[in-house]
DNA sequence: CGAGTACTTGAGTCCGTTCAATCCCAGTGG
DNA sequence: CCACTGGGATTGAACGGACTCAAGTACTCG
C-alpha cells in the first residue's frame, strides 16, 4: 500500500546528482537555498502516476533516480508519449507556472524524486537568478527535444523513427548515467514504444524486429538492448546534441 | 534589396503590444529596463528566413506584427513545421540559452520584430526577476503547445489533425489579435499545412476539401477562412486553453 | 495451474502515399 | 497584347505502409 512515501530527505549537499560529473555543481549559496526550497522526497513504484493531467499539482519535482515518461491522452484513450524523464530532469514546471498540468507523468521503473513547493518558485526567481536561469535552461532543452520528436513523428518513416528513439534514449541515458556503454539497456515495453512513435503495437513490433534482424538492437527481458548506437543514429539521420555540463536543481 | 532593415525603434512605452488588453502590462521599471534591453527593430518580407538552424544567432526577438513559423528539416529536405509565431511570441530563446539554434524561423506574412541582444539575457535574470519569470512562462507555454501538437501528429487521424490545426490557429490568432471573429482568415498555403500535419500535400488537399464540404472552413485567396471554430474543436476532440492575461517582453 | 501481460505472427483492409495530369492565376517579357 | 513561366490548388489512379482483426506463444505471478 505504501507505494509512495515521503522519506527523510538527504541533504542537498550530499545529493546523488552532485556526485555525477555531467551536472554543473552549485555554489554554496545555491545549495543552501535549494535545501530550503526542498520539502521532501518521494518514492514511486513502477507504473505509478506521479502527476495527473488536469490537476493543479502543488509540487515540482526533480528526478533523483529511475525512469519515467510524460504523456497526453485523447478522450477515447489514444495515448501519445511526449518524452521520457531521467535523473536531473525537472517535472511539474507547467503546473507551477501555467496553473494546471496538461499532461501526466508515470513512473517507468522505481523512481526517487526530490519535492519542491510550487508556491515558492517566484521567490526562487527573486533570490537566485542563477537558479532561475537554470530552470529556463531546462525548459529550453525540453522544448528542443520536443521539436526533434515532432520532426520524427511527422516526417520520419517507421524504421527511422524507431532507430531515432532508441538512439535518443541511449544518448540521454548515457548522460544521466542510467545506461552505460557496456550495458545499454532501456526499460521499455513495446506498447510504450508504439505510443511514442505514433504507430500501432503490431507495426511497432514488426519494425523493431527489423532493427533486431539488422543487429542494431536486441529485445530482451522486457526492454531494449542497444547494440550499435552509431548505426541507429545514421539510419535515423539524426545526430545527438554535443554533451555539455548541464544544470539541475 | 532592402527586405530587412533596422528601423528607428518605437519606444517600449508606446509598444503596439501594450495597447492590446490580452497582454499583461509592464510596471514602469520593467518598461524602462526592457527599453534598455531592446536594440532595434527588424522588418521582414514574407518568405524570409529570420533565424536559420545551426547558426549562433546574437539576437532574441519578440514578434510585434505578422505571422511566422518555426520548422526543422531532415537532410533530404523533409520538413516539419513545429509551431507558428504571432505578435507577443518570443523567438531565439534556444539560441540564447543553449548556444545554438536547432530550428529555423521563416516569415509567413510581412513581420515586424523587436530585437534584443542575447548576451544581456543573464543580466535580465539578475535585475528583473519578474521579467525572467515571464520568459519562463513563455517557454512553458511553448512546451505545452508542442505537447499538443505531438499528440495530434502522433495520434489523431488526418481529418482530426486538420481540424485541430485550424481551430488551434484560430484561437491563438484571436488572442494575438491577428484574426477576428468576423474575419477569421489564416494566411497559409496547403504545403505548409501538410508540413505541419505530417501528411503529403495531396492527402492534405483532400482532407481540407472534406472540411470545406462540411462547411467548417473555406479555402480562399491562398489561405483558410475558419467558418465554424466550435465544430472544428469538437471534431478534433480538442479544447482551447482558457484565455488568460499573458506576459510579453 | 489458471490468469494476466507482453510479445509474436499472419491475413486482409484501408488510409495515406506517390505519380501524373490539369487548372488557375499573377507576373514578366517579347 | 499575348505567350511563357511558376507557384499553388485540384483531381484521378494505383500502390504500399500501417492499420485492425485474430491467434498463438512465452513468461510471471498468485
Amino acid at each position: 500500500m505504501d507505494s509512495c512515501v515521503t522519506t527523510s530527505p538527504t541533504k542537498c549537499a550530499n545529493c546523488i546528482l552532485s556526485s555525477n560529473s555531467a551536472f554543473k555543481p552549485h555554489s554554496e549559496g545555491e545549495t543552501k537555498f535549494i535545501s530550503s526550497f526542498k520539502s521532501g522526497e518521494l518514492n514511486c513504484e513502477p507504473g505509478m502516476t506521479v502527476i495527473a493531467e488536469g490537476t493543479h499539482s502543488p509540487h515540482l519535482y526533480t528526478i533523483l533516480e529511475g525512469w519515467g515518461f510524460r504523456y497526453k491522452t485523447l478522450e477515447d484513450g489514444r495515448r501519445q508519449i511526449l518524452n521520457y524523464v531521467m535523473p536531473g530532469d525537472m517535472i511539474g514546471l507547467q503546473g507551477a507556472i501555467l496553473e494546471h498540468m496538461d499532461h501526466s507523468v508515470d513512473a517507468l521503473t522505481a523512481m526517487r524524486l526530490c519535492v519542491f513547493e510550487r508556491t515558492r518558485i517566484f521567490s526562487l526567481f527573486e533570490k537566485h537568478a542563477g537558479v532561475a536561469y537554470d530552470i529556463t535552461w531546462l525548459a529550453s532543452r525540453e522544448e528542443s527535444i520536443l521539436d526533434s520528436h515532432l520532426l520524427s513523428v511527422g516526417r520520419r518513416t517507421a524504421l527511422e523513427r524507431a532507430a531515432y528513439l532508441m538512439a535518443f534514449l541511449y544518448h540521454r541515458g548515457l548522460r544521466a548515467s542510467v545506461v552505460s556503454e557496456r550495458r545499454a539497456y532501456l526499460p521499455l515495453t513495446q506498447i510504450m514504444v508504439a505510443d511514442t512513435l505514433g504507430l500501432s503495437l503490431v507495426h511497432t513490433n514488426k519494425t523493431l524486429k527489423k532493427l533486431s534482424d539488422m543487429k542494431l538492437i536486441r529485445w530482451k527481458d522486457r526492454g531494449c538492448e542497444v547494440l550499435k548506437p552509431e548505426a541507429l543514429t545514421e539510419l535515423a539521420k539524426w545526430e545527438p546534441a554535443p554533451a555539455v555540463e548541464r544544470p539541475y536543481i
